[in-house]
DNA sequence: TTGCATTGCTATGTGCAATAGCATTGAATA
DNA sequence: TATTCAATGCTATTGCACATAGCAATGCAA
């Protein structure tokens, strides 16, 4: 009854993603939120006036699925959209959405020191580097990519 | 224009996780097989014999998800059933099965091998174990749970 | 001014994961 | 041994993330 699987690189992301996606977002259910939407209002936060494609780049989603989530979060009465461009939409948080912001923002601090604590003390240092080459040294993935 | 988001190990983590498993499953086009087939059969071709729902543990897929991803497999001619019990499927692979692992497994040692090259030298020796400990820490998500 | 890229959007399909429930079967216990 | 309980494989359904194709309106640049 072996794995053998357990020592791949590729699968063991998949599965520490699911796995600390899954309790990252049971936590922010405690203040009725998803990461998803944390992710926004944490980008449009630090970021206000950014454009819905924009923040679709950052977010490495698409300009379609973007559609759902701003609206959602429009609803919601966090996030504010208004007019730069005749086509492009500045966003911004409301003072509700600013709120939201901070307690995401606490909820997600708790949690990523509490997944750090999961690794040995002299490895902590080497976590986000890892994780960052990782993503970062996708071809054709890359964090700036002009054009799709 | 900066990133509010890029420090957190949970964001990176699912970045990474998305973009190393994109790139992954378009390698593994080529050979016409997914990600999550060829873990079965890698997983079956190490453990012949093994259960359906034995199987699903490990991968950490439920049962009830299982039933596609089985039916598929076998209708591909890569595993066989034969009943050990009067509920339980002993799963194998066929010599076509095994041919298609030999295949995929291939496949993934190179990409595998073509990841770690984006990590410097002096951390890939940490890669592993930093993956293990973000995955294996998560309490209540471990590897040897034994009732969901 | 005319061609082209961008923006926000609709519509749609696909794959993965989760839940609830079911019949059959095996195992443990009284 | 008979009854209870858990496990197995399955159906059916849902929600979510992500992808593509296409569209009208708009801005920009040659």
């Amino acid at each position: 009854m072996k794995d053998p699987l357990a020592l791949l690189p590729g699968y063991l992301l998949r599965r520490a993603s699911t796995a600390v996606l899954a309790e990252l977002n049971q936590r922010l259910a405690g203040i009725e939120i998803n990461h998803a939407d944390a992710s926004l209002l944490i980008l449009i936060g630090h970021n206000p006036g950014l454009t819905q494609s924009d923040a679709g780049r950052m977010l490495g989603i698409q300009r379609a699925n973007m559609v759902p989530l701003i609206a959602r979060n429009e609803a919601r009465g966090w996030l504010i959209r208004q007019q730069v461009d005749g086509r492009s939409q500045g966003l911004s948080l409301s003072p509700e959405g600013e709120a939201m912001r901070h307690s995401a923002r606490a909820v997600i601090d708790r949690f990523e020191e509490h997944l750090i604590e999961g690794v040995p003390q002299d490895l902590r240092p080497h976590v986000v580097p890892i994780l960052g080459y990782l993503w970062g040294a996708r071809p054709g993935q890359s964090r700036r990519r002009s054009r799709p």
